[in-house]
DNA sequence: TTAACTGTTGATAC
DNA sequence: AGTATCAACAGTTA
């Protein structure tokens, strides 16, 4: 899975309904690269509330100490309840019973007999013990999370003014602003009708507000989409799949229509990573 | 068979 | 400081 924010947020909602109040009987780390920090001092801790910022999931455990992780583009966070059930009867794919896998990394067992599956196949991902300090250290280099208030038109002029990078590449810098990816700046760009190829500092303020709309917009759609799955990479915490993948605008429609203009939606490179928009109405 | 591709991001060099 | 390129890894597709 690849997860951008949509797909974080889905995971950590979820988590926050099902882990507080859990404490840790044991953990299984299967693969070392995937795990650091000091597992022991989580062991037997109630796990108090589970947050976000950026495309980090936090798990808060008392004395400021910390699980915090990132899926990076393969992770996946995965719980079943005593009866090896997904939390709540709730309906999922057959792969999720037979868990661990080939791909699992980490395996949490909590004192309730319920287990968290951290399964990464490309194994980018990882899961660290960090302190409250540590924390507020990492989160320092994000700028605001594209869903925040702070995330303003004056404040993308400011970050934007001297940049010559492609707009789809600023994007998708965490600094500027944090939670967007591949996707979605694609399907961003593509809604507010801009190319992906324009240099960010000759975006001009009506330019930027419009984008900006766009990007909140499908954040948002994505979101209540509960984010997008392809060849079931991205699942979330019951294993089930998002279904932004219906709604793409733009990304992964080579060849297809355009929604805003009726044009042909083509595929670039642009930073090395494949780019999708429509050369009719994004100029 | 081999090469290129994939949702992220950090290090490195210019 | 800002930008471009590569690497981390495993799997799929051309």
């Amino acid at each position: 899975m690849m997860p951008e924010l949509p797909e974080v947020e889905t995971v950590r909602r979820r988590l926050a309904e099902i882990l507080p109040g859990k404490t840790i009987q044991a953990v299984q780390v299967l693969r070392e690269k995937s795990f650091q920090g000091d597992l022991e001092r989580l062991v037997d801790q109630p796990i108090l509330e589970i947050t976000r910022r950026a495309k980090l999931i936090r798990i808060h455990f008392p004395h400021q100490l910390n699980l915090l992780t990132h899926l990076k583009m393969t992770g996946q966070l995965i719980y079943l309840d005593d009866q090896s059930r997904v939390g709540g009867g709730h309906p999922t794919a057959d792969w999720v019973l037979a868990l661990p896998s080939s791909h699992t990394r980490i395996i949490y067992q909590f004192h309730d007999q319920s287990q968290l599956f951290f399964n990464d196949q490309r194994v980018f991902g990882w899961m660290q013990v960090m302190n409250d300090e540590e924390i507020a250290a990492m989160y320092q280099k994000y700028g605001p999370d594209v869903t925040d208030k702070s995330l303003t038109v004056e404040y993308l002029q400011d970050k934007l003014s001297q940049r010559r990078i492609p707009i789809k590449q600023a994007l998708m810098m965490n600094e500027i602003m944090a939670g967007v990816g591949n996707i979605y700046a694609s399907d961003a760009l593509n809604v507010a009708q801009i190319s992906p190829m324009r240099e960010a500092r000759s975006l001009n303020q009506a330019e930027l507000k419009k984008l900006l709309a766009a990007v909140k917009s499908v954040i948002n759609e994505a979101l209540e989409q509960g984010g997008t799955t392809f060849d079931g990479k991205y699942v979330d915490v019951d294993g089930l799949a998002g279904g932004y993948q219906h709604r793409l605008k733009a990304y992964g429609r080579e060849g297809q229509r355009c929604l805003q203009c009726g044009g042909q939606i083509e595929k670039i490179k642009i930073g090395g990573r494949g780019t999708y928009y429509c050369p009719t109405c994004q100029s």
